[in-house]
Parts: C-alpha cells; structure tokens; sequence
DNA sequence: GTGGTCTAGACCACC
DNA sequence: GTGGTCTAGACCACG
C-alpha cells in the first residue's frame, strides 16, 4: 500500500517566514530599496489576509537582521546597506541550492548529471531572459 | 512604499500537482513500487482532508501519464514501467532545477558563482546522508 | 463563434419509446419469452422512477403492436408469436441502422468506406464474441 | 417474470462526452472551423443547463486532444489541424459502427442481411437528402 | 470578463 | 466497499 503520510500539502514552512523571504528577495533583487516605506503593521494583516502577530513576528525578525528600521513611532524603513545585502544574497541563495539539491538527490539522479542539467537550464534560462 | 501585491503565501502550486509530484518522487525514487496499492479515493480525502474531486483529479492525471491503473469498482494499483519512470525521473530534475535556476537568477548572482555553491552543497548533503 | 444550440443533452427520445424499446430488443434476442411475466405497472413506475402515465403508455403500445397481452385485470403477460417477432426484428433493425447511417453520413465519410468499415467492425465483434 | 434491471434510461453516456462528441462531429463535418471562437464556460454552463464543471471537464479534454486552444484569462478557439481531423473522423466512424455492430448483433440477424440492410438504409438517406 | 482550481456533497455502476 | 460522474457555488490569476 503506498503511503501518503510524508506528504504535508502546501508546505512552504511557516508564514512569517515566506514574508521574510519576499521582502530579502525584494531587496536582494533591488526591486526594494534602502529608504522605502513599509505598509503598517494592520495594513499588511488585511493585505494578506494573515494573523497581526504573524506580521509583527515577520518584522520583528526583519529588523533584527538590520533590514528594516522602525522610526517615529509605528512606521517602518527600509534600511539595506550593501554588505548586508552581500550577506543576505548568498543565504538566500544557499537556502534556494539546499533544497533544491534535496529534492535532486531524492530522485537518484547522480551529481554530474544533475550540474550539467542545472547548466543547460541555465543556459537557458539566460537564452529565454534575452528575447523578452 | 514596498508593495506585497506579488507576495503569494503557500504557493506549491494546485494541490492536485503536489499530490501527483509526491506519488512522482516515491516512484523515481523507489519508495512507491509498480503493483503496490493505492489508497481509496475515499481514504486520501480524508487523510490529506482534501476534497475528494481533487484527489479524483490528481489520480486521473497520474492514470493518463500511466503511474497508476484505475478500474471502476476495483482498487488502484501503481504501474510504472522502467522507461515511464526515467522519463518522469528527467522531468522532475528539470522543473526543479528550473526553479531553483530563476530563484538564483533573480538575485542577481553569477553562473559560476551558482554552480560553485551548488557543487558544495551537494557534497554536503552527500555528506548529511553518510552520517545518518 | 462555435454554436451549440443543436446540441440536445441526453436525447434517447421519449422515456415510453425506451421501454417499448428495451423490450423489443428483449423478446427479438430471446430474453423475454412468450408467456413472461410483467412486473405490474406501479412496480414499474417505481423501479424506473418514472410516472405511472408513462408507463401505461408504453405498456398500451406494447399491446396494440400485440407484444404484451392483459389478462385477469391487472397482470401482464409477453405474447410473442414468431411473425411478429421477425416483424419487430427488421424494424429494430432498421431504426438502429438509420439512426448509425445518419452519424455517418454526417461525418463526410463514403459509403464504400462505411460499408468497409462496418464489415470489419462485424468481424472483430464475432471475433471477440467468440473468445469471451 | 420480465426484468427490468438492465434498462437505463436516457443513457447516451456522460454528459461531457456528449458535448465533446458534439464538437468533434461538427468539426469532422465542417460545421467548426478552426480559429472559431468558443462560447465561455459559463455561456455554455448556461446554454446546455449543465454545470461549470461538467463543461470545464469536456473542454479540458478537447483540448488535450487538440482540439481547442484555451489560456486563461483569454477566450477559447478552435484548433483542428487537417491531420488531426482526419484521425478523429475515423474514431467516431469505429465508434459509430462498433455501436450499430453490437445492437444488430444482438437482435441475432445475419452479417449479410444486416450489410444489405445498411445499403438500401444508405442509398434511402442518399436520396431524402437530395431531395431537401 | 476569461479560464482554472477547489470544496461540499450527491448519485451511479461495478466488484 | 471501489472508481466515476455530476451539481452548486466559491475563489483565484490573468487580460
């Protein structure tokens, strides 16, 4: 009988979390930048239809990291300085490659094939960017 | 001000697509072998607590890909071939692979930089598993 | 723009043409045999969940074409002489080759080619009957 | 006693596969063209008195067979190349034929009275249709 | 608007 | 029991 209790469906870890992740995507990316408003705390609760102390956990860790500052009482601040952003990319990017890696090695494919696969896809990916 | 209209929270894809990705892995990986059986309809509804037509939906498709024999009134079994299997195998490696090769693109970092880390996470994890 | 407006859902024609039709087909392929039983006319406005009137039309037809005859109140009994029986044979026959020669015809295809293909459609079907 | 147990009323088989076989007569014969424009899912939803979903799931399959074109957002259209046709037009021939094959097989006539009987059916559709 | 996904629950034929 | 079909109605992303 194939068991299904290893699947946990919509697993992409805790909200607060993939919050976190959007906003050092953003900013890694430079799509947001240094000095840019955040929407208030119930504001961001009603956009995204989540809990407020899931948003507050969420900046709460945002602002430990440095990546944002709280000024003149409840408004917030984008405050990225670049090796900050150095550091947070190559997290980021070591987060994406071990999971990534996981679920390749998951499917018993070897390592060479799967560094050739991840080149031509990537060869790609550059091919595809180009002609847009 | 930072926008968040392109923040999707718990986004894996259409659940019918999890469902058939982890019945895919369990198969290229061996953990789901051709002839085990496949729980009831029923059964998976309940114990994912996903509605029944979207389980329905999910073992039709694995049907049409030839993953799985349904026959009305009797139960489902796997029924992977070795050629269905290492086709699946590569089309699971690509789509994972292309994630994960727009999610780095998107930050910016190099090709070589890329598959640097990604060989050493892979030689990480190897690792990871040897100690287990 | 596509029309559907004759497209007509579920159309076997009238409920009371079904029954006559379904014992018809009974008697010519010598399920229902002269002398048989019919079930009474509640019992079958209840077993096909159809409305007493209904029935009581096909059941009238079913008599005056001489298939079924009334006797002792309320009873049925099947009354299939051969004549008769060969009679509703060639017309079955011909409903049922009418109704197939119209899809046909419909799809564009030729008559050498329909009658080509019926033939060999015959010779699987005897073919397949035979192994069963 | 005459049993009833095997008389189904008004089966013409799944409603989608009524309206798939609709669209797939119409094109054979035609009546749809490719680059035709198909009514909205809640157009037709509406027009047959069927539900979304039932539609969604005829369209979804003409569409793997290539039969449409649909991407969200945007209207749907008829996509029939020449080739494809011609393999569908031979599936509802055999489909046709084999149903035809079967009914008059039961009523126990012969092969050649039932051929003769599908040409002068034939050369009688012929004619009427002349005369229209 | 469009197509696509999902839920809740019903009914059916077959085994 | 099983798989398959259908209904009623909701929500979403995309144009």
């Amino acid at each position: 009988m194939v068991s299904f209790e290893h699947l946990t469906l919509g697993d992409d870890g805790p909200i607060y979390r993939q919050i976190i992740r959007f906003v050092q995507r953003g900013i890694v990316a430079g799509a947001i930048r240094a000095g840019d408003e955040m929407p208030s705390r119930r504001a961001l609760s009603a956009l995204l239809g989540v809990n407020p102390n899931t948003i507050q956990k969420a900046c709460r860790l945002l602002e430990e990291e440095g990546l944002i500052q709280s000024r003149s009482g409840a408004k917030s601040y984008v405050s990225a300085e670049p090796e900050l952003v150095e550091r947070v990319r190559s997290q980021l990017l070591a987060e994406d490659a071990r999971r990534l890696v996981e679920a390749l090695r998951q499917t018993g494919a070897s390592k060479e094939d799967c560094m050739a696969l991840f080149q031509r896809i990537w060869d790609e990916s550059e091919r595809g960017a180009e002609n847009e």
